[in-house]
DNA sequence: CCTCAATTGTTCGGGTCTGCAACAAAACTC
DNA sequence: GAGTTTTGTTGCAGACCCGAACAATTGAGG
């Protein structure tokens, strides 16, 4: 962006402009280039990108069956990815922290300049308290009362480490980086085993007054659904999660690697049982969403997760269901959109969670003392 | 508060806080007593108090059956309050506002000193754009693109007008002055003729893209509901608004003139269709409340409406409808309360959509040139 | 009653952040 | 090549806030 763009978009004058990108180039942290000359008069404006070198973080995702790692550079940049599948039944926090640090010491040798490390963004599925990284509950891994930031920080070197729940994570990555980018106000629909929700308020991510903000798995949609394992029964996430989709499919028994692509292979080749599957929960898909559009008045809804290869099949819909339940005013203000970044999504989300301290505060996490 | 309270509540230091008191009492919006001595060694710190004079403003509320106005000072005093029966087929925009401005005018006249009047605050049941007060739809009223701000503005003479949706200033007059004045994430829900809900989200409303969030009226909660005016099924305002207790209660066909206050009169007396009525309304309260708790995380909520009567009577099947719904981590973060205020939550609310311009910015709506 | 400690109000100087205005630099137009 | 337009650069000034030193006011202890 150009110097003369970013005083007139912040509303600083281009005095104090100045200033704060020599700051930052001083830091490391952005790159300025001699404008090019593009079109009318006036001097050329030199553009300031941000550079991205200068601090890396590790993001990392924790699921039951897979490990994923990456090293990103600022402005979301992702140098390097490894995606390691894991037993579901080796999801013993003290293993997965191994396999971890595993994970991290070979990407960040393979980084291709030795860049400062600043910290480590992990995403989990399960309820976390962000303040110290605890997880309260992760039932799909089968943890309980887990101090993994504590125990990530204590097996690799990394200055900070910052956890997370999934959804909220692939809120944020969606928002900085993918579909949300224009949004002010976002929801983040994620299809998991239930259903995961991020939701981004006022450009900001809303967490609720102690991160549980975006439960809504379990809003209570169908009084006559089926149980759901919370206990209760017609939650959301038992109408959209996977396991409802593929019971209707009848993949409910398939013992095959991944449901998800075989039903969308069915869909190809006409199975009417996978199309109406589909549609059904589609249909349940967009009711949920139209009760998010009621209460939340987003501009935008992000379907992500699994939704995100079936999307394109169920849009239609989707926008029906959704607009069925919301009223015009709050309907008319929103998009429902697919994610732009898929399974990336999270894992540039938990890059933000620590980039976005760096951002906060550039000089406190560079080692830089101004002069 | 004393000012050295003042300073290590803000964290701001003595000599920052003298000015700013004094520039405060300087504009007469505050008034500094000489401290008395408390208790332990020290010079006593002295007590700067906000000045109920000093500015004004005037809140109102206008319903299909009543129209409301009063004069309110900082700090949320009420000077004078008025409230007047209205024949609902008198609801047209320009009657409302010729009545309003005869209100107006008599409660001005009765204040006991000629403060400055710096706004209007005004409260509809229905869909508004606050930047300009317009109302898109305001169904009970029979309303549709009504300007109202400006016809208020032309009407009376008030440097100011601001207007805001019904509930949404009911959950700010709860948040500022009532139940939840120790709330950060506060979900105010008010029982009117469907359900109104306004948000406060960290500490601050949440009024979505467009100004139209919590509209969770329409939330859907029970596909085999009765039709809603909406077009649409099983919206939770067909299950507690106040349409659905009253027919419930059987007293759907009953003509007297304030059926809420019949309805706990015949609980009084033993009433079993009564009773029953308003255990399942309740029941349907708490469980839409419960979806709320999963998706908001607030730390409270605050029942208000007509349901600021009927609350000590429900409060347990209220409670364990949302306890059944929500998830433990959330559920218990939260409390759920009684509206303190009643029937004044929505014009403190109103009066504060003006009062918080003013604690903004103080020197900018007194005329007052700083020195 | 006097002295000392504790707490707070008051005053003054200084630091940081930002804006404003004037000037210099680099492009386009005629 | 002169004038216009846009932007970078520089120096100065104002707003806001902090910190330190000092004054004021109280309680505690002898």
């Amino acid at each position: 962006m150009s110097r003369s763009q970013l005083a007139s978009e912040t509303g600083l004058n281009r005095s104090t402009i100045r200033d704060l990108i020599g700051e930052l180039v001083a830091l490391g942290l952005v790159v300025e280039n001699p404008g090019t000359p593009t079109s009318g008069p006036g001097r050329p404006s030199s553009v300031a990108r941000v550079s991205s070198r200068g601090a890396v973080v590790l993001a990392a995702e924790l699921e039951v069956d897979s490990i994923a790692v990456a090293t990103v550079g600022m402005g979301g940049h992702i140098f390097d990815e490894i995606r390691e599948a894991n037993t579901p039944n080796n999801t013993r926090p003290d293993n997965v922290v191994d396999r971890l640090a595993a994970l991290s010491e070979k990407l960040l040798e393979k980084l291709p300049t030795p860049d400062t490390l600043i910290g480590a963004g992990v995403g989990v599925a399960g309820v976390v308290r962000r303040s110290d990284g605890f997880v309260h509950t992760a039932p799909n891994l089968g943890w309980q009362d887990v101090p993994i930031a504590e125990m990530i920080a204590s097996h690799l070197d990394v200055p900070e480490v910052r956890v997370a729940n999934e959804a909220d994570l692939g809120a944020l990555g969606e928002f900085r980086r993918g579909a949300g980018r224009l949004a002010e106000n976002m929801v983040f629909v994620a299809g998991e085993v239930g259903v995961g929700l991020g939701i981004i308020q006022g450009s900001a991510p809303m967490l609720g007054v102690s991160g549980y903000a975006g439960e809504a798995g379990h809003m209570r949609v169908n009084p006559n659904g089926r149980p759901c394992r919370c206990g209760a029964a017609g939650c959301w996430e038992t109408e959209v999660g996977e396991e409802a989709l593929l019971s209707r499919a009848g993949l409910a028994a398939w013992d095959g690697d991944r449901p998800i692509e075989e039903l969308i292979r069915r869909l190809g080749s006409g199975d009417a049982a996978a199309h109406a599957a589909l549609w059904e929960t589609g249909r349940w898909l967009g009711i949920g969403i139209g009760n998010l559009i009621n209460i939340l008045n987003p501009d935008m809804v992000v379907v992500g997760g699994f939704y995100h290869a079936l999307y394109p099949h169920i849009a239609a819909v989707v926008e029906a269901g959704a607009k069925e339940v919301a009223l015009d005013a709050p309907w008319e203000a929103c998009t429902i959109r697919r994610s732009e970044l898929g399974a990336d999504a999270l894992l540039l989300g938990a890059a933000e969670l620590v980039l976005g301290e760096l951002v906060a505060d550039p000089a406190a996490h560079v080692g830089f003392a101004p002069a």
